[in-house]
DNA sequence: AATGACTGGACAAACGGTTGCGCAAATTTA
DNA sequence: TAAATTTGCGCAACCGTTTGTCCAGTCATT
């Protein structure tokens, strides 16, 4: 009831030393097979459980993993940290949680308060814009590494796992010009977004390999807000060329596209097409979901940046080896198209 | 560079001892100024920084908050975690997170780890079909404070916030009578969930008022799945009064029955109209979003809960006190509507 | 019987910080 | 000027566990 009982008190009882108890319960071959059994009961009679705050201190170590992302309301991070969770207590870990809010100063904030809280490692996922990595670069000085998932820095020598846009994107406007489109607009993101330009790549390799043209006034750079969609779409459906299909940056910015569109009068699927990023599961409730949306499988990215970042907590991987992992995306056709 | 600078090492350089240090660092009236300034400089100097592991062992307190639910991937849930979050921050609290996943067994495990991590308080919201609190009551013993939110457990003498159905209900059902419909069907969820029990309530209060009677064949119990949604569907539309309006369980199981009543070609807003509860920020990009959806405000809930856990630990509020909080749910008319 | 190798366990330090108490010097009070 | 009080700081214990080292007894070997 009132204290929880110590490996000092089942060694009083026992009239044996705290080592000799720690050892026993440890199954240390140097303890005797008598005096191990007689503490292990003792220990499980008066419920003993080892305090783990002195565990963590005396070793240096807390089991805990610190995840920074954006916002969990957002379906693709709140899959990844499922497979973050499920991946990370496997192996005994618990997961520490700090949303940013796409806010850089939080995060700045939260991976200060992780540090102090001496956390093993960390999982982050950056605010949109955040241009600024110095919060990162100090933490190798407290040797805390970091293994970046999906929006991921762009510098040399850090572990990241990212899904290549890339590939997707050449399905995805493969599949509009299959389906007889030529003039396809892209509402992108922020220039400076890796993701962005590997939409970039992925549209111009496409027109590529057709042989066609690639038309940079229809790449158009958005903010991912409503707003930036909006003046976005205004731009592409002024165009001089007539625009009948758009590759829209996820399925958000591509509900805030389709709305507007409607607004104009334009009939979906018709007048105009859209294919996406992020194949949302509520997608199929959608009044018009996207033609087709590219698949970034966010647990698996949560799952495999786990497993590197316990891998480098473990010693089995070198911290200055870095690990860089790229899941293809794959694009998934709307069932009944 | 190796090992980060500690109290000792500032001791040690000042030819002071390690207490005046520390409680130079603190600001305690009994430390010269001049001395406290020096502790000070050096300290910022040499980037000190207090093991918070340290700390968290000598205190016996590890300003963590252990949250558990169920599926993260349910707004209301990553609404909900968002209000916990920032609450607990403001205190300087960190947030660990379990998922259940709805499975007992894990969130008993969850519980068990959580426990053994030494977290200060923990905040649940229950597996669907845990109906055993054995590993809630356990927490008693180790004076680690739980308080409850939205699904919460079937027993006295516990901590809890909850939103109440009921006002919600009224409102729904006295919009839809106020707009002409007379025989009103419920999709509702399982019998004995109090949730259920609260609008069954709130329809039965909503017609008293208007002094019309309440027929309970057209309030249906449904599981939830998509085929409990369709079977209660079914069930409605060939009940033999002709129903013109659907309270539905939530926004999720409102879609299902709005695509059960499409495929039986019915106009939706003209021959039968639906009105749901959750309020989700998806469903203005739905087909054909509820007519109003009754609000649950989940972040509100995270934030009351959690600022009920922060008062329990710190004695402000007293344990045997069981805060028992209930916000009253409120109908939104979806825009234009 | 003496030497050596094991066996089983005790002792103590260490992790980093906090805190009650004691004590000398400085200052105020009578 | 002596006594009382305050000021400023050091000493040491403590939180619970782990781990390197040391010691005493037991056994086997020659």
């Amino acid at each position: 009831m009132p204290n929880p009982p110590t490996i000092k008190e089942i060694a009083k009882r026992l009239n044996l030393a705290a080592s000799t108890v720690s050892r026993a319960l440890h199954d240390h071959p140097r303890i005797g097979l008598r005096t191990r059994l007689k503490v292990q009961e003792l220990a499980r009679e008066l419920q003993y459980e080892p305090n783990q705050t002195a565990i963590f201190f005396q070793q240096k170590k807390t089991f805990t993993l610190g995840i920074v992302l954006p916002e969990l309301s957002e379906a693709f991070f709140s899959a990844a940290i499922s497979g973050i969770e499920d991946t990370a207590n496997k192996s005994n870990y618990m997961v520490l949680l700090g949303q940013s809010h796409d806010d850089t100063e939080r995060e700045q904030k939260i991976v200060e308060i992780m540090k102090n809280h001496r956390v093993d490692g960390l999982l982050v996922s950056l605010a949109k814009n955040t241009v600024n990595y110095a919060h990162f670069e100090m933490l190798r000085k407290y040797n805390i590494p970091v293994v970046f998932f999906d929006r991921i820095p762009n510098m040399p020598d850090i572990h990241y796992v990212a899904s290549n846009m890339e590939s997707g994107t050449i399905q995805a406007v493969s599949l509009l010009l299959q389906r007889g489109h030529r003039v396809i607009g892209m509402i992108n993101g922020p220039e400076k977004l890796i993701a962005s330009q590997q939409r970039t790549t992925g549209y111009q390799k496409a027109m590529q390999q057709q042989r066609l043209k690639y038309d940079a006034s229809l790449n158009v750079n958005a903010d991912l807000t409503k707003e930036g969609t909006r003046n976005a779409m205004q731009q592409l459906l002024s165009h001089k060329r007539k625009v009948t299909a758009i590759v829209a940056f996820n399925d958000y910015v591509s509900q805030d596209a389709v709305q507007y569109a409607v607004e104009q009068g334009l009939e979906i699927n018709k007048d105009i097409t859209f294919v996406s990023y992020a194949n949302l599961p509520i997608s199929s409730y959608m009044a018009f979901p996207p033609l087709a949306s590219v698949e970034q499988y966010p647990y698996l990215q949560g799952q495999k940046a786990t497993e590197i970042l316990l891998e480098l907590l473990s010693g089995k991987l070198a911290a200055d080896r870095y690990q860089q992992t790229v899941i293809d995306s794959r694009l998934v056709i709307a069932p009944g198209r």
